[in-house]
Order: C-alpha cells, then structure tokens, then sequence
DNA sequence: GTACTAAGAGGATCTTAGCAG
DNA sequence: CTGCTAAGATCCTCTTAGTAC
C-alpha cells in the first residue's frame, strides 16, 4: 500500500473542509488568526497546494474549519470519515500541551 | 476544545512509532529513503522537535515506520489508536495520485 | 465581494562535521 | 553502535501589490 502524495490529500481535505463550513479563503484564514490582509492570498496558496504550512498553522487551520488536524493528513477517504466523526469522548487525561506559535501566523 | 502544539504531538508519535517499529533514528531515515550520511541528524531533529518536516518527508517516515500519516498528527491518544488500527479495507476506488518527491530527501 | 498570482525579503531546513554514552 | 548538536549554504514561505470574475 503505497501512500497517496500528501500535498494533493492536503489541498482537497482543506478545500472540502473550508466548504463544509461555509467559509471563503478569506474567512478560514482570518478565522485562524491571520492578519485579515494576508489571509487570503495565503490561504489559497494553500488549497493550490503551492505552498505547504507548517504545523502550527494547519492546526488552526483545521481548528477553524472544525475538522481535527489529523483529517488533512489521511489518504484514505474512508479513515478521513472516522476521524471527521471522532468525537474526543471523556477525555480524562487533560495533558494540556501549551499552544505554541507558528512561523509567522500571529495568532491574534 | 483547543488544540494541542502540533509539534509536540508530533514528536511523540514519531519516536513511539519509529521504536514499535523496533528502528534506530538512522535506519528510520534510511528506510524512509535518506542518504545513510543524513539519515541519522534528520530524523533526530524531526524528534526532538528542532525542525518540521515538510508532508512528503512526513509520509515517508510513517510509511517506513508502518502507520498511516495522519497518526503523527492525532491529538487525542483515542483518535490516534483509531488511525493506527485503521485498515484500508478493499480500496475499489484506485484512485491512484502520483507519488511525488518532497524538497530534499531524495526517495530512492 | 470572490479566487488567484508574481516577486523580492526574510526565515526556515539540510548537509557537513563533529561530541557524548 | 546509539542519540544528539552547531553553523553555513541552500531553498521555501510570507508579504505586498496586483489581476480577473
């Protein structure tokens, strides 16, 4: 079982994601923290698949469109189903990680 | 429900993944198609958290450890159990996207 | 409003050359 | 052998300034 390009899973797990929720590019990036005058080009740079962001910026980018991270990342359209629909139950153990800055994605 | 640090998170289930694959970090590297000369400094920084591989790199090193790449970015030890045990059962939809190469880590 | 693009500035990673256990 | 680190060269991303629908 050969893994699928993961750029291409990316960009499509991303587009169907923002869709989903009902957002333009602009929205989606501004709505992660980015400055509303950068959010849009970067974005799209990002559903063309031209650039890749890092991992700081993709979980914001999932948090906003309400998927978890892991959901850009499966190359199987039946795994991303499953992780769309887990639901994090009783999560006792709280290991609270702090949140961490990405590159240049100021997050407010 | 905010998410983790990606990058921590990330650094866990690599180095969990890499020794339930019973490697060393170089012959991670190795299998996961590195020079034998780079393969050890490399995956020693994606563990240690130092730098961040890009998604190709990402998907060679879960194929090379044997777990699907969106395992390296579950949030939640439940979610990440989930994707770990996820068969891909009978893939009718061969829907093959060519296999691309990432920035330096030449695959072959 | 929406999606998208080019180009320079800036900042990230990669390779090499090492150290310690 | 193993895990790990510093520094310069290299390459990618980010912002700005735009076009087109």
């Amino acid at each position: 079982m050969r893994p699928l390009d993961p750029k291409a899973i990316f960009c499509r797990r991303l587009r169907e994601a923002r869709l989903a929720a009902g957002l333009s590019q602009k929205q989606l990036g501004i709505k992660a923290g980015l400055d509303p005058f950068v959010a849009s080009p970067r974005v799209n740079r990002y559903e063309v698949g031209v650039h890749e962001p890092d991992m700081g910026m993709a979980a914001r980018l999932a948090y906003a469109a309400s998927v978890p991270l892991a959901y850009f990342y499966a190359d199987d359209d039946r795994l991303a189903q499953v992780i769309k629909d887990f639901k994090s139950s009783g999560s006792k153990l709280s290991r609270k990680v702090t949140v961490a800055s990405s590159r240049k994605g100021k997050a407010d």
